[in-house]
DNA sequence: TGATAAGTAGGAATAATTACTGTTTATGAG
DNA sequence: CTCATAAACAGTAATTATTCCTACTTATCA
């Protein structure tokens, strides 16, 4: 994989956000910087540094969302404001712990949680 | 919810299977006793569904693969045959133990695996 | 300093899902 | 049972996230 200042740009951008960015989310930042920036760009991009394992997608929602942040963690959408949080889980052990005896390779894990966050929930009391 | 015809087929039919089908997957099987059924039909069924929590969804895959055991499961595909495979696991324990602490309100939860099944590996042997 | 393979912009294509429209049908009040 | 009506249906058009294509540009390295 070979060096761009877009591709920089890109990956700079979703390292800096905790938010968890969509690709037209990452359009419109980096657009600021390159103007000339086109979407097609931004997927295509988005998927070397998938394949390169520098970045990580959360698809469970119709939008996929991306994440520059790789260590083990877990992700919760609020259902109220659509916020996605990190959370930090020991899933890596009962995985470790129970997978062996189905006789499957697991080579990826994703747990995907779903409700109403903190915030709103104080919120709306 | 009314009942239709149509409705009961495509229930009794993701209901009747193991193997995690698509919405063209239900479509082309129920087609065969309803020639007539629409594709929009059977989306519409299966949204309503959803709703009333007699079917589940899968959706880290691009296309949504849809579940007619609601029982408490987890899933794991096979990256080299691509099946869904059901497994049962303590996830609900470790997150009844661990979420609390961060003060969200979680009110549903998913664990995917992906990797090679049983199968295959012993295929490629 | 080129040759060239990789990357880019911009637009067209793809494909899963949803929305729309006119028709049919399940349901329950009378 | 009958019929008004809201829900469901088939068929088709629209939407939209993502990928593909083409001609042009640029990073890399021999
Ligand atoms: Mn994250
Ligand atoms: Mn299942
Ligand atoms: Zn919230
Ligand atoms: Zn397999």
């Amino acid at each position: 994989m070979r060096f761009s200042s877009q591709r920089e740009a890109i990956l700079s951008y979703i390292r800096g956000v905790q938010s968890h960015p969509t690709a037209q989310d990452i359009h419109e930042s980096v657009k600021k910087i390159f103007p000339s920036l086109s979407l097609g760009t931004v997927y295509r991009n988005l998927n070397q540094l998938l394949e390169h394992q520098l970045i990580t997608a959360i698809k469970q929602d119709e939008i996929v969302h991306y994440d520059g942040n790789i260590s083990d963690h877990q992700h919760f959408r609020c259902k109220n404001c659509d916020s996605i949080i990190d959370l930090e889980f020991p899933v890596k052990d009962i995985i470790l712990e129970h997978v062996p005896r189905f006789g499957h390779e697991i080579q990826a894990y994703e747990l995907y949680m779903t409700g109403i966050c903190k915030n709103c929930k104080n919120e709306t009391k």
